[in-house]
DNA sequence: GATCTCCATGAAGGCAACCTACATGGTCGC
DNA sequence: GCGACCATGTAGGTTGCCTTCATGGAGATC
């Protein structure tokens, strides 16, 4: 019952192939194979099989792999309880964000984190909502963001918590007959054409409760998934678009108008596993975003 | 942060010396020293510091004790979920006993043992109330007992059970005045000489509530741990003693007379590290004992 | 106060275990 | 059927853990 082994059969039912954990613990397949055989052979169990071409874990390597979770999180905890009795946290925290979340949050967590013995290493993605949670296995914390619930889908067993909450307003061209408006409700934009996103990005859903709340069906002229693509076409005035109200540049050539009547707000979330967390190091920083998050407003 | 390293100084914080940890886990010293210092250098703390003869935990070595306790725990519960599934407990779980309990409680157990594949290594020690805890180093299980709380002292920390609650009679030698009683009071036994026990042994408690209730002071004759040699004094009419009703054997020569008027019943527990208890076989066993135990009334 | 014992520690060497490199066999996709 | 990917086996090098032996300090004993 060692540690290395349970840590394995864990990495190897989230990362799928040994091919893959190894390419992550910086090892050879041989190596992780052989460490297959030692655990059966120690504990005198099968703990995979082979199936088609990969490996899958049997009921007793689901169990220790389950256990590797609980094991590996009372280990980081007592590394966090260590770092904390040593004063400033300090390390190297790898970040992964979505692009306009990392834009509101980012600068202002860098500069707090100046003159700290914290470091970042950053990283962005565009993805679809559900695919957030699979990147916290190669950063500390991973910022999604989720338009119905506070726990992004697919993140259920993970650590998650929300720093921020952004409204999504409409963005109109300046000389648009609506650009004067204050508010916006769904009957007023549903007629004009939408720049808008592929279906599980973000903002798709806004604009499916647009069409549910009015039973009409948006006119989608492109799908895009870079904001910055989506401000220069509005700015140009091929259409109406969704932006988040705190990442987006002001500019003269379109506005952001909040809209009533649908739910038009998203939770910005950090998320990470439990072990990565419990971090002394990790711990600080999420506090520090969470800080940064509240100031947005 | 290596198990191995957390695991040194939990035992080295129990045991007290290098030498002791050593002896117990057949290495030398010069191995630990040496796994110390590695340890000392891959966290960049001191560790342990030295003391006298001997050595001490620094602050940051109380901590990884501490979170060994978890982490060990952690380790031992995945354990017992591999055990659970794999169908019938199995292997071997040391025992350590006070005789006379292990008198009465054995020989049911190891009777229910019989045909599954759990098998005892049973030591007994007759030792004073407090210092059955020390004994969970060496053994999966200690049976201990307490004469006033439900757990014995010295056994804050650690797995405790109930498994027998056992009525301390007085032995009287037939032909004694008394003989003939169905319930002794306080008042009727402080006359006669008694066989006692050594202070803070089984018992010593009950006479000093005697002597508290009536006021009177016993005399003591003899000062004696064995019940075996407390039974043949008595037999012989040197004297009334304390005896525990299950685990003495009949007699002619004397009778058991239940005490009233002083609480005179010892909780037989089952006391245990948490991450031995958490052992399935160490559950099975320790299930097994509690219904021989409450066979005994 | 000299000696003995017990404690931790250091250097040197044996040995086991882990890992890499390379080769093999099976399965899927094109 | 060819190539890509996956797991696995063998051979060999390197790391690191442990033992043996020797040293030095602190109590305990007489």
């Amino acid at each position: 019952m060692e540690i290395r082994h349970l840590e394995l059969l864990r990495d190897l039912r989230e990362r799928g192939t040994l091919g893959a954990v190894a390419a992550a613990t910086y090892r050879t397949p041989s190596a992780l194979s052989q460490q297959l055989r030692t655990a059966e052979r120690e504990l005198g169990v099968a703990l995979v099989e082979p199936v088609s071409r990969g490996l899958r874990l049997t009921w007793a390597g689901e169990v220790l792999a389950d256990g590797a979770d609980d094991v590996l999180a009372a280990l980081a905890r007592v590394q966090s309880a260590l770092d904390a009795g040593r004063g400033e946290p300090a390390g190297t925290v790898r970040i992964g964000t979505l692009p306009s979340a990392g834009a509101a949050l980012m600068p202002g967590l860098l500069s707090r984190l100046a003159g700290t013995r914290l470091s970042i290493v950053l990283e962005d993605f565009d993805l679809a909502e559900a695919e957030y949670a699979a990147r916290t296995l190669d950063h500390d914390l991973v910022i999604a963001h989720s338009l119905s619930a506070d726990v992004p889908a697919g993140a259920e067993g993970l650590f998650s918590r929300v720093v921020a909450r952004e409204p999504i307003d409409v963005a109109v061209p300046t000389g648009h007959p609506l650009a004067g408006a204050a508010v916006l409700r769904p009957e007023d934009v549903v007629g004009d054409p939408w720049i808008a996103v592929p279906r599980g990005f973000p903002f798709a859903t806004i604009l499916e409760r647009l069409e549910a709340a009015t039973g009409a069906t948006l006119e989608r002229i492109v799908e895009i998934r870079d904001n910055r693509l989506v401000e220069s076409l509005v700015a140009q005035g091929a259409g109406l678009a969704l932006l988040p109200r705190f990442s987006t540049p002001p500019s003269g050539a379109y506005r952001l108008i909040p809209l009533a009547g649908v739910r038009a707000t998203r939770a910005i979330v950090a998320l990470g596993r439990r072990d990565r967390v419990a971090r002394h190091a990790v711990g600080a920083v999420l506090d520090q975003l969470a800080a940064v998050g509240e100031l947005l407003g």
